[in-house]
DNA sequence: AGTTCACCTTGAGATTACCTTGAGATTTTC
DNA sequence: GAAAATCTCAAGGTAATCTCAAGGTGAACT
């Protein structure tokens, strides 16, 4: 029923899970935007669900729950649920918080950044230098948007290599070291003295704004 | 009745106004970090308010909303609302949604102390000296860090060692000297006569804060 | 005053973390 | 299925950072 109230409304990929453990199988396939589920269901009940989750991710979840169930809701908020709704609920009122969420989530105002000699379009993932634009990998992308969300910020080469090649990142620092250098080369004036994307010796990089 | 929910749950600084205009007013001296706002008020009504609001700042609203007002909830979720809640409500519950809203939109606060002379910016990894920033080294950070964990506490030798190289730290303390020296010259105004990283003989260090 | 002890100060060599480049592997695109 | 783009990884290089030792200072105690 939800799939198809979401597809109504313009949702374009809605998977669907019929347990708490099938669940889990399809989002580390692919983690979805958001994460909409029941709190009673057979087998594994919503909150284990919420909280196998967010051992592994942040992603939005709305619970829903059946009437009379109000002390549920203060656990679901307590172990990270970013919403709520009481059953029955009309689909105009599920799709509204839905949205309200993802607004929330994924603010999509254009976000640029100001460097020292270029400026960067999160949303196209491009470089602006000198009104010519160039593009960013994805891996770059990933990289840059990391750095830019903690602008200022420290940010240790661990976090950066999670972010780019998943959990198990040992081993990879040589190779978050040449993406750094492509990004380098794309942001910087002189690569090899950059101002913008600062090295932190022992700590990580961080990225220095205007 | 709000303002004593609030403060008796640790907010310090809880605004009201009485009316819309009154809060229009009270906002635009000092913008709060967020609004609790009912929908039915004399005058200027909670939608109004919300919009006019939503004119000069991105903060956060959650509105309260009469039972069988169940309409109004869209037309809030439209303007822009955070969130609402149905009256009556538990207190419990108006505060856990409040902080889930905080949490999200102000996801952390920058990690700043304040010294004699100088402010340090833990997540930056830098000392602000005269409107100047002075970068620290990963082995300054380290100890630094740990002071700053314990400030106004005694730490000894044996800790910060163990904080800097691991677990074997014995003989390593003519290093840690070194390394303190490094510091002081980073945040003392005479590194010899420190006031903010102070020895305390045959005990340890201890970082005084403002 | 002299001795001791704990900590300070400085400089120079050793180390390590990071840089740079290129080339092969992999993925994406057409 | 081929070409292009992108990603990965290794090898050699460099400079900032770390380490450590040698000499110094001042307080406490005899």
């Amino acid at each position: 029923m939800l799939k198809s109230i979401f597809e109504r409304a313009g949702y374009l990929q809605v998977m669907t899970a019929s347990s708490g453990e099938e669940a889990i199988k399809l989002i580390s396939g692919k983690m979805p935007d958001m994460i909409i589920t029941d709190v009673m269901m057979p087998g594994m009940d919503g909150f284990e669900l919420l909280q196998e989750i967010r051992e592994i991710s942040k992603v939005p979840v709305l619970m829903l729950t059946a009437k009379g169930e109000a002390e549920d809701r203060f656990a679901g908020f307590e172990l990270g649920a970013d919403d709520y709704l009481v059953k029955p609920f009309l689909p105009k009122e599920l799709l509204l918080r839905v949205e309200a969420i993802l607004k929330r989530v994924y603010p999509e105002e254009n976000r640029q950044i100001e460097l020292e000699y270029v400026m960067v379009d999160l949303d196209k993932a491009e470089v602006i230098r000198e009104g010519k634009s160039i593009s960013l990998t994805a891996k770059e992308y990933g990289i840059l948007l990391k750095l830019a969300e903690n602008a200022g910020r420290i940010v240790t080469i661990g976090a950066l290599c999670q972010n780019a090649c998943g959990e198990i990142w040992q081993g990879y620092e040589t190779t978050l070291m040449t993406h750094i250098r492509h990004l380098r080369e794309k942001i910087e004036k002189d690569p090899s003295a950059p101002v913008s994307l600062v090295t932190v010796k022992g700590l990580g990089y961080k990225l220095i704004v205007k």
